[in-house]
DNA sequence: CACGTCTTCAATTGATTGCTTGACGAGCAT
DNA sequence: ATGCTCGTCAAGCAATCAATTGAAGACGTG
């Protein structure tokens, strides 16, 4: 005991799921499973990749215990292996977007020129909400509204934003959310938005962030069975998802 | 802008961050690195690489942004870039211990048999600290707690503890912590501690948690000099550091 | 049962990684 | 300057990794 080699293998060990993280198409993947779990193939067309190697990146995940598979018929369906994986990613993103100037760079290159779209933090949108005074509009694909949303939100994924602007109230401001701090649908749906009239901003980062800080949110699970996985239970299910 | 290239391109820049920490011996480095800064050839000798490798480890840490780098005269020291890579750290930790089983038995490999190791853990700690009933002792090597220890500690580094035992106050409770949950140095003080006829115990961690929590921590800069990096500043300074 | 779909496995290839060895360079001491 | 120490750099090699392709398992459907 205390000998040299015990001691790299358990470092070795530790740093497993580090290496897991560690590469950029299974960094998406982690990303993509902090909205809701999803089936192998969907996961592949989300980050381009074969649905060969999707898998076995899948599989590296799976054996770093970082998401957990759940058979249904012929399809698996991976989801994060718990909260504490989600703060992993989190604390991931931190430590690259401040110590690493190339982020930014990087950032721009793929989200585009933000200037003129308007940004709001959860504490912000936290006090609109309580009064009441904003239309929140959930931009993501259906399904991950379904798995779960902040309180009070739309679902309008933006696929469908330009054909449904008519439903959103006029005369209000509207805050529109995604992913996260990366995802482009809120930014492109604040610049539709934008143009049709509307005073809009984006939620400065997503969903999971929301969820983290436990602010209000809707699993979609009935009210009479209380078995979600997310933990605080508030706003009429439901709600717009479809109207 | 929202192309395939470029998204893969953002990722591939977070990712860097986890490959860095996803190898076993900057794993080390960077677990070491949380006591306190170090000059290469002190880390090469702890994680038992050669300094070119250490070297090499530290320059993809140092890219990565996880560690920087002080020069002084022929020397490089390098330390933590800053709190949030010692939260990431610890989050790689916790999700390692509780996601991997694999975990437990190298640690038991590592650290051998615990049975009848008392622990207690740092709320229970701050209480007996408050309360003053206990004898605290820092057993990492001295620069360590030169760079940052609890407010109280005695330091007896674990090398010299059997000789030092005498000056340990008999009839006290006499707690033990070193660098944290997978290190040594406090099991054994307490078994030496133990079988000497105190009531030892260890901290159930190190003192990086400690001092994340913000405990009372005294960082060893003088009173009327408070540019130090930790935050709270308590208790006499250099006590029992040398006898 | 045979068929199609979704997923995983296996073999392969080119690129990357971790470590070694040996040389180079920067800063202090004599 | 001439050493000396400490750290970094560069080349080389075995091992590992990411992606491709093609085949083999599962499971539901006709």
């Amino acid at each position: 005991m205390g000998d040299r080699a015990a001691k790299d293998a358990l470092y070795d060990g530790l740093a497993t799921v580090a290496k897991a993280l560690g590469n950029g198409r299974r960094a998406e993947i982690v990303d993509l499973l902090a909205q809701a779990e999803r089936p192998v193939d969907e996961i592949a067309a989300e980050i381009g990749q074969s649905v060969a190697n999707t898998s076995q990146h899948l599989q590296q995940l799976l054996r770093a215990g970082l998401v957990t598979a759940r058979r249904e018929g012929t399809r698996s369906h991976y989801s994060l292996a718990g909260d504490r994986v989600q703060q992993l990613w989190a604390a991931v993103r931190d430590v690259a977007t401040e110590q690493l100037a190339e982020i930014d760079r990087l950032a721009a290159a793929y989200l585009g020129d933000r200037t003129g779209l308007r940004t709001i933090t959860r504490e912000e949108l936290h006090e609109s909400v309580r009064h009441g005074e904003v239309v929140l509009l959930d931009v993501r694909p259906e399904p991950e509204f379904r798995a779960g949303h902040i309180a009070g939100a739309l679902s309008v994924p933006i696929d469908e934003l330009r054909r449904r602007l008519s439903e959103v109230p006029a005369g209000n401001h509207v805050v529109a959310y995604c992913r996260g701090r990366y995802c482009v649908y809120a930014d492109d749906a604040v610049r539709m938005l934008t143009a049709a009239g509307y005073e809009a901003a984006r939620l400065e980062d997503g969903f999971p962030e929301w969820a983290a800080t436990a602010g209000a949110i809707d699993d979609g699970t009935p009210r009479d069975a209380p078995s979600g996985t997310r933990s605080v239970l508030v706003g009429s299910p439901d709600r717009g998802s479809r109207p």
